[in-house]
DNA sequence: GATGGAGCCTGTAGTCGCTACAGGGTCAAG
DNA sequence: CTTGACCCTGTAGCGACTACAGGCTCCATC
């Protein structure tokens, strides 16, 4: 009846996932459970594998666990009209675009700092300064507004 | 003797940073524990705040705690040359520079992926069809090399 | 002086997506 | 019969917080 089945260190080798992960992944739901073995030991079989590279992909696209769980579900009823999907790519997308434009802006920051090190010695360490820049001599009363810490004798009076 | 301290939610509010932020700075050792007052509050100096702000530009720049704790550690150091600095800041560069990379890989498959989706149904959405390849009917013998899974009658034969 | 509410305290558990054990059982080859 | 690769369950750890629960303190107001 079942064509052929394999072990999870084999299904592992074919979708290069740890093992742990796949036992993982089953544990949170997302790859179902397959028949066992007299053994006790896990016996998959082509649609698991199938699944497990479907949520590789998915991953490796930087698509959240459930993300991926919606799209399987999705994926699995062929009439729907595919609109929820795009949604989903769309705002992944969006997520992707944003993240993209912090790690730019981060990246020209961190090049300004790097430039500006003269290698000397800390004291003069543009990096640090820019770290922690010299315009906090006190703590600005604007920012601290309600005051009202003056009881035992750890708090000046 | 002290001029002034203030309390955690002050330095919160002084620092963007949430309350439980600080306390878990403090539990990890990041920031020092502040004396307390009569009423075990904690009460905060000058220098917390300065300590502070370095660790959160120092996260805001995307150092890791480590890496903010090593710059911390640098920074008490006036004399020393900010080589040691240097390394850090520019290791960290390139990780950006890494993510960056990946990520523009990322985004620009997600765009085709989204570009050929045709907004028809499921069945035949590029989206998902591009996260189950068609090429896998069977597991292929070159990847799945050493079988040996043939007990129990969960296996075939 | 009683009360209300904001703020503080400690300690623990949850988040995400794994990863790494510990302590055992199973299987096939030599 | 032993070896060693593989498998099993269950639990704890990572990073960097975040979110309670259950209680205490402080201050203003009545």
């Amino acid at each position: 009846m079942t064509g052929e089945s394999f072990s999870i260190g084999e299904l592992a080798r074919a979708t290069s996932t740890k093992v742990e992960t796949i036992r993982y992944y089953e544990r949170v739901g997302l790859l179902p459970p397959p028949a066992r073995t007299g053994g006790n030991y896990r016996a998959y079989v082509q649609p698991h594998l199938e699944r497990l590279s479907f949520i590789r992909r998915g991953r490796g696209l930087g698509f959240s666990l459930d993300e991926v769980r919606e799209l399987l579900r999705l994926s699995d009823d062929r009439e729907r009209p595919c609109a929820e999907v795009d949604r989903i790519a769309r705002a992944h997308l969006a997520e992707v675009e944003c993240k993209l434009a912090d790690l730019t802006r981060l990246r020209g920051e961190l090049r300004q700092l790097i430039e500006q090190c003269q290698h000397g010695t800390i004291a003069d360490c543009r990096i640090i300064e820019a770290l922690a820049p010299p315009g906090l001599n006190q703590v600005s009363a604007a920012v601290v507004s309600r005051k009202r810490m003056r009881s035992g004798r750890a708090a000046g009076r």
